[in-house]
DNA sequence: AGACACCCCTGAGAGC
DNA sequence: TGCTCTCAGGGGTGTC
């Protein structure tokens, strides 16, 4: 579920409000995660640390703490961190973090494909393997046009599995992958090795526009990403072509068609996305 | 390598 | 009402 700006939006909420606090308690409410908590070995070091800065690494959370150890958090499609200043909590949390001060960081994930993981920054090698293998992130200056034409040069890949593989870029998922396409006027079809320069530098500049808009609009809510304080993102109403089959396209009038690929749904207008000559 | 199928989970909504 | 089926913001593994 959530992408790079979901995943920033809640670096943005926690940071002021997690930063300088000390974790008193690590509390599983799940048989999986209770049993990657003790994986990782992750009760003691945190127990008694201070958050020192709360971060991001493509969609994932991580919590940079006092002693030199580091949780990752992972939100899978459905996972998400909300803040609670006290009392009671939702239905599906599945561990939480008790602060001092009173206040819970609750990990809430109805799917339970969310993950966490702990490390010692000293340690790379001891790194989770997601981290090791994590491309540039799209806001950075690694990610440029010459980039993207290197690692797709070759293959035959389409450009929407391409842009949402993390090994070659950091944070962009299933609905962003399919706005960015068609604000850059690409087939998602399109195999990465038929795109031309102006395509790949219209792909970097539109991926970098969309992502801060969704970031400003406090990411896109479908149906279960929330905010930190269980407020619903507004960027669903900006989106142009995902969930939008059958509707006609609002820039052309055309009708936005739902295809399949690499198992997930792709959304595209025909009329504004067109195919480059390629062959086989 | 890289491409692809399939698995991990729970819940909502459609169709009967 | 209740059953069955399909679908859903991610990522890991195994096979060819």
């Amino acid at each position: 579920m959530p992408e790079l700006p979901e995943a920033q939006v809640i670096v943005n909420e926690l940071t002021p409000v997690l930063v300088g606090r000390r974790i008193i308690r690590v509390q599983a409410c799940d048989e999986k995660f209770a049993r990657q908590l003790e994986k990782f070995k992750i009760f003691r070091p945190v127990r008694g640390s201070e958050i020192q800065k709360v971060k991001r690494r493509g969609k994932a959370i991580v919590l940079d703490l006092s002693g030199g150890f580091s949780l990752l958090i992972q939100l899978g499609m459905t996972g998400g961190l909300l803040f609670f200043p006290g009392g009671g909590y939702p239905s599906h949390v599945r561990y939480w973090l008790g602060l001092s001060g009173g206040s819970k960081l609750l990990f809430r994930d109805t799917r339970k494909f969310g993950k966490i993981a702990g490390y010692r920054r000293g340690e790379p090698e001891n790194r989770p393997a997601f981290l090791k293998t994590l491309g540039p992130d799209p806001l950075s200056s690694d990610f440029h046009s010459r980039y993207l034409r290197e690692r797709g040069k070759n293959r035959i890949l389409s450009i929407k599995e391409f842009l949402m593989n993390q090994t070659v870029v950091a944070g962009i998922g299933n609905i962003y992958s399919s706005e960015i396409l068609f604000a850059a006027g690409v087939d998602p079809r399109q195999p990465t090795r038929s795109l031309d320069s102006p395509a790949w530098e219209r792909i970097v500049r539109q991926t970098r526009m969309i992502l801060r808009r969704a970031i400003d609009a406090g990411g896109t809510t479908i149906r279960d990403y929330r905010r930190t304080d269980d407020q619903q993102g507004t960027f669903s109403s900006a989106l142009m072509v995902y969930g939008r089959e059958q509707q006609s396209c609002v820039r052309c009038r055309s009708v936005i068609r739902k295809i399949r690929q690499g198992n997930r749904s792709t959304f595209f207008c025909p009329g504004c996305q067109r195919l480059l000559p390629f062959r086989d």
